[in-house]
DNA sequence: GGACGGTATGCTGTAGGCAGTCGACGAAAA
DNA sequence: TTTTCGTCGACTGCCTACAGCATACCGTCC
């Protein structure tokens, strides 16, 4: 069986499937609170969604629905949708889990890493430090993203890399807008976690990335501080005004 | 302003409301599952959850969103969905964040818990030392559920607890069918973690519950060693036998 | 006898529509 | 002027209906 020898050759770039329109409706809203094109509290009407994306109401229900699973829009029975309002303390709670999730990740990936997965970390690393120099912000945080992903792939353990990877897209959606990025720091930070992995460190490879993430929290907090956040404009059911012709 | 006073006290017993449709889909859903009724790998259609239940398409479609995001069904676009067939691998790593996160939810626990919550930790104690001796299973096991969903509650960490929970409940899915009960030592083990909370000590806290999460671990492995799993019927889109009359 | 292609079937994905419900606004009463 | 009640508008929740598609069955060809 030549094919189903391919097959299983993990991430064989299976066919790009059209997707269905659920799917596309997800990503695009997620598109749209993470841009802050819709902002935190915001009543999210189906039907003007749907009118937006140009489907009808049943795929904006269910992409609603997934997201609410997934903590970026709250859902009230009878009310409708808002986009979910991060609260100080729940940012901070946030970053705490993720330094868990990540830190065990890591201690795992220096456990069960191979030479293959070294290179790739290098790799990545190697972008993300020329998007710094070339002050490519955008491409640093994707990079960034896509490094501590890998290493959670790393792992070995799914359950844990694919909870990670949610927590790890919220902490992102909270963080974007207060610090951009922490620069070179910390990717000299990326390169000694590199090493332990390497080097089959586990716990030098956990105090790293556990003392890694603690200063995203600790500069996230830093950053909201100053500003005394947005004074909660009350999550009501918006009305539309009345429409004159 | 009196009424917004009550309100403010915690849980006030909510008004029971009717809960959509969608909500006791879900439920329903999760009973069959957990109680068997709906086997692993099982083609879930649509029209007939809907038909059983009383319901039409729409509340059941929603539901299975919901639950394919909790890790309860799989859904294939195109196809379907299919109740998740937990393989001993992911069983594993399951348990081992279950591990993780109630590890950490201990040793905050140990951090920030109060008198008040002591004494609450104590009393579902005595509960379920009182069920095990009384041989009443289903009692201990719930028991066991509240105590632990109680300690990660106590750590003061929502987003924490709310994962936690999430996994536990996955976790009492694969294992229930497997191990019934640790029986009294695991309620022990409860005692002791209870006074390294009231104690404060919070590394003490985290061994303990690292020890006991683990010795479950261990025992669900031991248990399925022995049963070599069955074999995987593949879970393929079913097709209604013909209909004759 | 085995592989291939055509056909039928029933399921999913999506759309549209109706009733129930919630909130806002305005009028009437205290 | 403040509180309370009634009405209106709009949105959600759910149902029904249709189009597209994936799979299984079956006849045909090699």
């Amino acid at each position: 069986m030549l094919l189903s020898d391919q097959a299983g050759q993990a991430a064989a770039a299976k066919i790009p499937r059209p997707a269905t329109l659920r799917e596309s409706v997800i990503e695009a809203i997620q598109e749209l609170i993470v841009s802050g094109q819709l902002k935190p509290g915001q009543h999210l009407v189906e039907s003007e969604l749907a009118e937006l994306l140009g489907v009808s109401r049943q795929p904006v229900r269910e992409a609603l629905q997934q997201l609410s699973g997934e903590g970026w829009v709250d859902l009230f029975p009878g009310q409708g949708a808002f986009v979910h309002v991060p609260t100080l303390e729940e940012a901070d709670q946030l970053l705490a889990v993720r330094t868990l999730l990540e830190t065990e990740s890591a201690r795992l990936a220096a456990k069960h890493a191979g030479e293959d997965g070294v290179q790739r970390l290098r790799a990545l690393c190697a972008r993300g430090i020329a998007a710094v120099e070339s002050d490519d912000v955008e491409a640093a945080v994707a990079t960034n993203s896509e490094l501590h992903a890998l290493v959670t792939a790393l792992s070995g353990n799914k359950v844990l890399s694919e909870l990670a990877s949610q927590v790890a897209r919220r902490v992102r959606w909270y963080h974007t807008p207060v610090a951009r990025q922490r620069g070179m720091a910390s990717w000299e930070e990326h390169t000694s976690l590199i090493d332990a992995i390497e080097a089959g460190d586990e716990r030098r490879a956990a105090k790293i990335m556990r003392e890694h993430t603690e200063h995203t929290r600790a500069s996230y907090l830093a950053q909201r501080e100053k500003e005394p956040a947005e004074p909660a404009p009350k999550p009501v059911r918006r009305r539309r005004p009345r429409q004159l012709g």
